[in-house]
DNA sequence: CCTACATCCTCCAGTGACTAGAGGATCAAG
DNA sequence: CTTGATCCTCTAGTCACTGGAGGATGTAGG
């Protein structure tokens, strides 16, 4: 749109911004797993060098790493999908942002509750081992009860 | 092998034994996962009627019955599959069920502290939520900082 | 200038433990 | 005889990646 083609400065050295190779070690996301956010539509497709490989700038950091430690609070993709879209649109009311956050609380909540009875049955399991022959075990004997 | 060909009662109401779908009702076992196992090698290939279908013993009964429960265990498949081979050979030891059992109640365990934590920082970012604008939302602003 | 070696590209296949559907054959009951 | 349930095989989809093949570049050292 510029009327000036010649005004621009030849290319600093961070100019064109880092490989993926420099974003996966910014961010602690491995390549192909850049790659699959960007096939997915998580990350949008960034620009190519001349050279055909994708180049990123500070933006696709922040997000990477938005996404990376949403990931390890365990949402999905799908979750994460959703809030990232939110947080482009900075005027709505949070809400929906809330009930996300709540909602998955609530799953690992669940989630908690269910592999603490499975550890309590296991441990029963365990402490009853007779430490004997496979004929007389009672971890196989539990199982095989109806 | 026997030389009396003609001395087999008519087929009793039970001697072909049950279809996949009886077997599927008693254990709770979908139809499909059972065709799944069966593929996977962690039930026998069943004998088949004339018909082609698949008919089913007691034996099945209790080896499907004991899978149901080892995975409502959260066993995976590979220990299963330990498990069951061990419960052929009745004379050994059973220092490896043991351990497999311990294993799996430690990696629970381990979830179980992962999962605390995980809901620890969901509790924080959903309690300080503003439920104002998505500007001020103070959980993407957890999920932005590095 | 040449040679390694690293990094990049695309495409395809595999993981775990199923689940779902197509398309067709057979069975049991009314 | 018709209807609906059940069975068969085969293929593909799920989730969130991970790994490899095979080939094209880029960068550093000699």
């Amino acid at each position: 749109m510029s009327t000036t083609p010649a005004a621009q400065p030849p290319a600093p050295r961070h100019a064109g911004g880092m490989a993926i190779g420099a974003l996966s070690r910014r961010t602690a996301v491995k390549v192909p797993t850049i790659r699959y956010y960007e096939e997915i539509g998580l990350l949008p497709t960034p620009p190519r060098g001349g050279n055909g490989r994708r180049l990123y700038g500070e933006a696709a950091v922040d997000r990477l790493g938005f996404i990376r430690r949403a990931r390890d609070l365990g949402f999905g993709i799908d979750d994460i999908r959703a809030l990232l879209d939110m947080s482009d649109r900075p005027g709505q009311p949070c809400a929906d942002i809330d009930r996300i956050a709540r909602q998955h609380r609530d799953a690992v909540r669940d989630k908690i509750r269910q592999l603490a009875s499975l550890e309590a049955a296991l441990t029963a399991m365990v402490d009853q081992c007779g430490h004997g022959a496979v004929a007389d075990c009672q971890i196989l004997e539990a199982l095989g009860r109806d």
